[in-house]
Parts: C-alpha cells; sequence; structure tokens
RNA sequence: GCGGAAGUGGCUCAGUGGUAGAGCGUCGCCUUGCCAAGGCGAAUGUCGCGGGUCCGAAUCCCGUCUUCCGCUCCA
C-alpha cells in the first residue's frame, strides 16, 4: 500500500469521462455539483457489482433472501427511527475565523476539558446556543468565543407527496435502504416461515444532504446502497458480527481486490452512531486517501424495537419450538454500491511500461465486472468482416460483447485493456478455413488459439465468479 | 454557507484589443495484418452567460452562473 501507485483521481475521472464509465451530470447546463451519471460502461460494470453481491449474498446463502422497498415512506418510520430527530447535525460558524462546528461536539469537548459530567440528550437549539454563550466556549481553531446561532443542517431530502405543499403531505427520500426491510419484518418473517437467522438484502438508492460531498462518486448526495440485515437471536449477534466480516471480506477478494489496499477499523464507543452497538469499517485505499467503503454494524434491536413501540405492532419473534420469545438483533453489512465501483475501478487500474517508452493503460478488472466480456475484431475489415460478425452475434447472446474493426488490431487491443475487455478475439484469414479464432487475454497478452465450437465454453470458465 | 482557483472544439492547452489555432482523439479512404506504424482527407467553437468601454473584445471593466480544491462526514 505504501508503493506508489499509478492511478491518480484524475486519471480516474478522466478515462470515466473520456470512455463513457461515468459523466458529470446535466453538463450542458452547466453541471449540478456532485452529481454524477453512469454512461454505457460505467451502468454494466455497476450492474455487474450488483450482481456479484447479490449472487454471494442472496443466490448462493442459505440464510438471506432480498427485497426492493420503496424509496418513499411513511415519515413516522423515520420518527421511529430517529433518523429525524438524530440525524441532523447542529452547526454553528465561528463569526470570527469562518471555522464550522458541531455545536455539541463543542460542548462535550469543553465538558471533557472541565471534567464535567454532561449529558446532551434531549437539548435543543437554545439551550446548546445558551450553554456555549455562557460558559464563552471558544473556537478551537481561534480562541475567541463569537460564534453565529444554531442551524441545524437535517441530512435528509424533504420533498411533498401530491399537488399541494402542505405540511401533512411532506415525505422524505431515505437516507438507507435498511428502514424498508424492518418495517416488513413481520411479512418477511411470516413469509419465510418464522425461522432465524434470517438474512434480508436490498439494492437501492438512499440519498442524504451531506454537507460535504465531494471526491468523484466517493460521497454524493444520491448513492447507492447494497445493505443486508441479519435477523438473529441477541446473544449471537457478535458471532454473525464475525461471520459477516470475513464474509464480506472474501467478497472484495475474490473480486480480485489487493488486501494491501483493504484494512478493518473497528469504530471507538464516541463515533458510534446513534444506532449502534459496535461498528466495523472496511476501508479502501483510494487514490485520495483511506475511506469508508463498508460498514458493518451490530444494530442490536434498536430499529425493531423503535418501531415496535411507534406502530403498535409486536415485533417479537416466537420461537415455535421452544415457545421463546424476543425482539431479534440485527447485523448490518451496508455496502456503497459508487464506493464499490470505484474501489474497484482504483484497483484494476494499471499503467505498465511496455519496450520503446509506450505504455499501455490496463484496467484489470476481473472478468465478472468488466463491461465487456470479449471483444471480437477482425484483421481485415473487408474480408473478415462477415466472419467476424457472426462470431459476434453468437457471442452477444451470452454476454456483452463489442465489436471493433477500426485501425491497427495492436490500437484495438489498447483500447480493449483500456476498458478492462479480458478478451480480444480476432477473426483472421485462417478462421475461413479452420474455424479457429485467436483469443487473446488482457493480464498476460498471452493468446490461444481456439476452435469457434468451443469458445464459448473457453470463455464461460473464465468468466466464472 | 465561507475562503481560494478556473471557465476557448471530445480532451490538453496556445492566443492579452484587429474578428479563433495546435497536438491528441474521432470519422472516411489508401496502406498494414497479432500489440498505440505511415499517407491523404474531413467534421467539430455565437471563446460560460449578461451588460459596459472602444471604430473593433476570447483579450479591458462590472455583474452573474457554474465547476474544481480546502472546512468533523461515515455507504
Amino acid at each position: 500500500m505504501s508503493e506508489k501507485r499509478a492511478v491518480t483521481m484524475d486519471k480516474l475521472i478522466a478515462l470515466c469521462k473520456g470512455r463513457g464509465f461515468i459523466f458529470a451530470g446535466s453538463e450542458i447546463y452547466g453541471g449540478l455539483a456532485n452529481t454524477w451519471d453512469y454512461g454505457p460502461l460505467g451502468v454494466e460494470m455497476k450492474n455487474n457489482i450488483k450482481r456479484a453481491w447479490w449472487k454471494k449474498f442472496v443466490q448462493e446463502s442459505p440464510y438471506n433472501t432480498g427485497v426492493d422497498c420503496a424509496i418513499l415512506m411513511n415519515p413516522k418510520t423515520w420518527e421511529a427511527s430517529g433518523h429525524i430527530g438524530g440525524f441532523s447535525d447542529p452547526l454553528m460558524d465561528c463569526k470570527e475565523c469562518k471555522a464550522r462546528f458541531r455545536a455539541d461536539q463543542l460542548i462535550e469537548d469543553y465538558a471533557a476539558r472541565k471534567k464535567k459530567e454532561i449529558s446532551l440528550a434531549g437539548w435543543d437549539n437554545a439551550k446548546m446556543e445558551t450553554y456555549i454563550a455562557d460558559n464563552k466556549i471558544p473556537c478551537p481553531t481561534c480562541g475567541k468565543s463569537n460564534f453565529t446561532g444554531v442551524r441545524k443542517f437535517n441530512l435528509m431530502f424533504k420533498t411533498f407527496q401530491g399537488v399541494t405543499e402542505e405540511t401533512a403531505s411532506t415525505v422524505y427520500l431515505r437516507p438507507e435502504t435498511a428502514q424498508g426491510i424492518f418495517v416488513n419484518f413481520k411479512n418477511l418473517m411470516r413469509t419465510q416461515r418464522n425461522k432465524l437467522p434470517m438474512g434480508v438484502c436490498q439494492v437501492g438508492k438512499s440519498f442524504r444532504n451531506e454537507i460535504t460531498p465531494g471526491n468523484f462518486i466517493f460521497r454524493i448526495r444520491e448513492f447507492e446502497q447494497m445493505e443486508l440485515e441479519f435477523f438473529c437471536k441477541p446473544g449471537t449477534d457478535l458471532e454473525w458480527f464475525d461471520y459477516w466480516k470475513e464474509f464480506c471480506r472474501n467478497w472484495l477478494l475474490g473480486l480480485n481486490m489487493k488486501p494491501d489496499n483493504l484494512r478493518l477499523r473497528d469504530h471507538a464507543k464516541e463515533e458510534l452512531s446513534h444506532y449502534s452497538k459496535a461498528t466495523t469499517d472496511f476501508e479502501y485505499f483510494f487514490p485520495f486517501g483511506w475511506g469508508e467503503l463498508w460498514g458493518i454494524a451490530d444494530r442490536t434491536d434498536y430499529d425493531l424495537k423503535c418501531h415496535q413501540e411507534k406502530s403498535g405492532e409486536s415485533m417479537e419473534y416466537i420461537n415455535a419450538e421452544t415457545n421463546e420469545r424476543f425482539i431479534p438483533y440485527v447485523v448490518e453489512p451496508s455496502l456503497g454500491a459508487d464506493r464499490a465501483f470505484l474501489a474497484l475501478l482504483s484497483d484494476a487500474y494499471d499503467e505498465e511500461a511496455l519496450e520503446g517508452g509506450d505504455t499501455r493503460v490496463v484496467l484489470r478488472l476481473h472478468p465478472y465486472i468488466a463491461p465487456f466480456k470479449a471483444a471480437v475484431l477482425p484483421l481485415q475489415k473487408n474480408k473478415l468482416g462477415d466472419k467476424a460478425t457472426e462470431v459476434y452475434n453468437s457471442l452477444a447472446k451470452y454476454f456483452p460483447v463489442t465489436y471493433d474493426e477500426s485501425a491497427s488490431i495492436g490500437k484495438r487491443y489498447r483500447r480493449q485493456d483500456e476498458i478492462g475487455t479480458p478478451f480480444c478475439i480476432t477473426v483472421d484469414f485462417d478462421t475461413l478455413t479452420d474455424d479457429s479464432v485467436t483469443v487473446r487475454e488482457r493480464d498476460s497478452m498471452k493468446q490461444d488459439r481456439i476452435k469457434l465450437s468451443e469458445l464459448k465454453a473457453y470463455l464461460d470458465e473464465k468468466l466464472f465468479y
């Protein structure tokens, strides 16, 4: 990880824009900050990542099933989950030096320095403002004590349901996919025949009005999550916590992520979010530095309990054999699809020095997530185009394939290297007589002569995940 | 929101008062035929937007918009 990597954010963004992975949002109108559109290659790759996740977490898992819940939910959901109360930061700016702080943080730090016991639970803005003013809590940056009032910055996007913009019709775009699963807990238990442990997976968009977005698609306000809520018996939660930690790690390594670019970090008590008893972050070494990729949290029975209280519906699980009753604990590995995309793309980016001073840009993507699995290239356009089209058509039925007949063969190889296509299939004059093609492998640049009748099977084996 | 930088063809930029250029890329033809060869040709810009100064503005002035980089965010 300390070795110098060829990849930088600038290079990645340029590649993404230039080759059709990701475009800046609303570009013709001057853009809209921190919005990004996935292009033809990007959507393939992102879908592949989501599919790879679904395959391991749902399809191959004996415990897990999937759902796809609504983005708009009854606002009571967010009252119950604590997002309306707790998911906003009370911010204040220092009028002297313009630095910005969280009011609660200022007070807690101050209290800690003065060795005072203080609990901010239930404090409103006015109370915090008064406390800060009364105690002349200084600005950590400039030392003066001259702050603006507290402004609550709720991280949820608000919108209106129906045509009238009345308070009664206010709804929120979900800030996490998890709640869709919690509110369906009873439905899920019933239809999945009441067995614990049980995991429920969901892939979908979430929205957070982040104060400081940035770093390309690392922190965006509209993002896609891949979450698992794993329900288990209280007391077994830590075992499962470890189980999923290992499972997640293996998933990433299975997609060829370099182990050195990945590290685990346990949260200290103070930084735990309002719902969590324990959290471990998977951090990836992005081109801009270490950043969170995957958060695994022990949410305990917090969510189900809150929904039980708010809705009046029992969230208890009843073990039919033993008649035991309890509210399950939840272990939640939550992964950002866009972050996974960025991590895997960064990880795959490579520049290879060739003889003659040339460099070859190669995306060493795992074949499963590569946008195209193969490129069909006729060595000569006029006489081999038809045969190559045949080959293309025969493969396109099974997986995404691309076709390129312009410029020299070497140039076409490099185009494919740059977008991570694992295999190039060259149709040459011999193909017309021996029904074989040359298959060139991206990473090794090795070539195999393969019979057309065996081509699909040959590729399938290598594309397997 | 605050501070700083920048906006000229798809990309990187040149052009500092006389009416827009290069390289790369893209496309076509020829050539080549297994790792970015070469030749010929072509397309693409009301120079972010609005106003002002001037005979004349990409260039000077004012305004505005947008983007990028930094400031406790956690997928």
